[in-house]
DNA sequence: CGCGACGTTGATTTGCCTCAACGATTGTGG
DNA sequence: CCACAATCGTTGAGGCAAATCAACGTCGCG
């Protein structure tokens, strides 16, 4: 069944019975999204957490140059949305974008409220998922304040292994903030090594 | 009573009741920090969620070569802790220091788990909580992603408009990421106009 | 085949840092 | 209550990491 991955995934922080996950599964509707489609557009309220089971999504913003900045990267067994969004329930300014064709799980901001009533051990799930997206970011901005570019794509690649050979370089440039132009030619200098 | 401004806090977002609101306060503890002393060291294990009635308390690491680099500001009716460290009670980098004396309530990672069993609303709380930090520290990553440094000064002003005479030029300086000496030019240009 | 997206490379510019020197303010011990 | 040290903010000169702008080869794909 397709709703695998996302029990398990929830089931590594707590554990549901056999009718909570019925109930919960209940909440979940499938989609699949193109290559180079949006899942979600800036200037759109944010309605779903959504969780990838296949393909991979980047959710990223547009600054006032038109410059393309990607906040994340969501490949499978993992979360994405935008936050700011999703919670105030106003229009947000993240594109969340398929880098492939990717089927993914939807559950809607509705459903998620029912399910913390429902199901109270849910609402630790997110809380713990949260916490860690909390303590990811606060290391992220830190690294981004206090390393050079090259120590940061170390971190990257170190940090997803798997990513590194089939995102695009343009979209791993903006994640760890440079350029491609410049990323290139960290790249050439520590191929050489 | 002492205890007034928390339960206001946490009344933002959830009500509890006469009973709940006892067994709440009878989990926490209060503390005063001097001036200049630290709350918690780089190296430690955070054991409290920390919310401050009174003073100003700074966190903060230090890099590799030795420079100080500000996380967050914690005026009196905000949370701080290292989250890192709290949530995987493996020791942190996070200095937490008060910047003049400051009176703090603690809530012990024990006690709040237990809370989170006795009151599940709690559990609730924290979520809520937590998802608003992440939103704020996302929109700050992206920001210095995007904005030079006398925008990104702009936005601290308008943040935090009390903060901006008592803290020392240095701690801004390092929030928003530059030297003082960078932020002294950055103000004196920005004075003129 | 031909177009458009991507990565590369070069030349130049710039935002911010580093190091150093100097008043002003704070605070601390005698 | 003063003297001295320490910390802080300011200013100047020079340097570096990364951005910008532009040109060009390559590849995947309609």
């Amino acid at each position: 069944m397709s709703f695998n991955l996302i029990i398990q995934n929830i089931s590594k922080y707590i554990k549901l019975d056999e009718g909570e996950e019925q109930t919960f599964i209940k909440h979940l509707s499938t989609k699949i999204i193109k290559s180079k489609n949006n899942l979600l557009n800036g200037g759109e309220v944010c309605k779903y957490s959504t969780f990838v089971i296949r393909g991979c999504l980047r959710g990223f913003t547009f600054d006032k140059n038109g410059n393309e900045h990607v906040q994340d990267f969501a490949p499978p067994d993992w979360w994405i949305a935008d936050m700011y969004s999703l919670i105030t329930q106003k229009p947000g300014n993240i594109n969340i974008e398929a880098l492939e064709e990717t089927e993914v799980i939807l559950l809607s901001k509705t459903s998620q409220e029912e399910l913390y009533m429902q199901i109270p051990k849910l609402e630790r799930f997110f809380r713990i998922l949260t916490e860690k997206s909390l303590v990811a970011n606060q290391q992220r901005l830190m690294d981004n304040m206090t390393l050079t570019a090259e120590e940061r794509y170390h971190i990257f690649c170190n940090r997803y292994p798997t990513l590194i050979h089939t995102l695009p370089q343009k979209h791993i440039a903006s994640y760890i903030g440079v350029t491609p132009e410049f990323f290139s030619r960290m790249r050439t200098k520590t191929l050489k090594k």
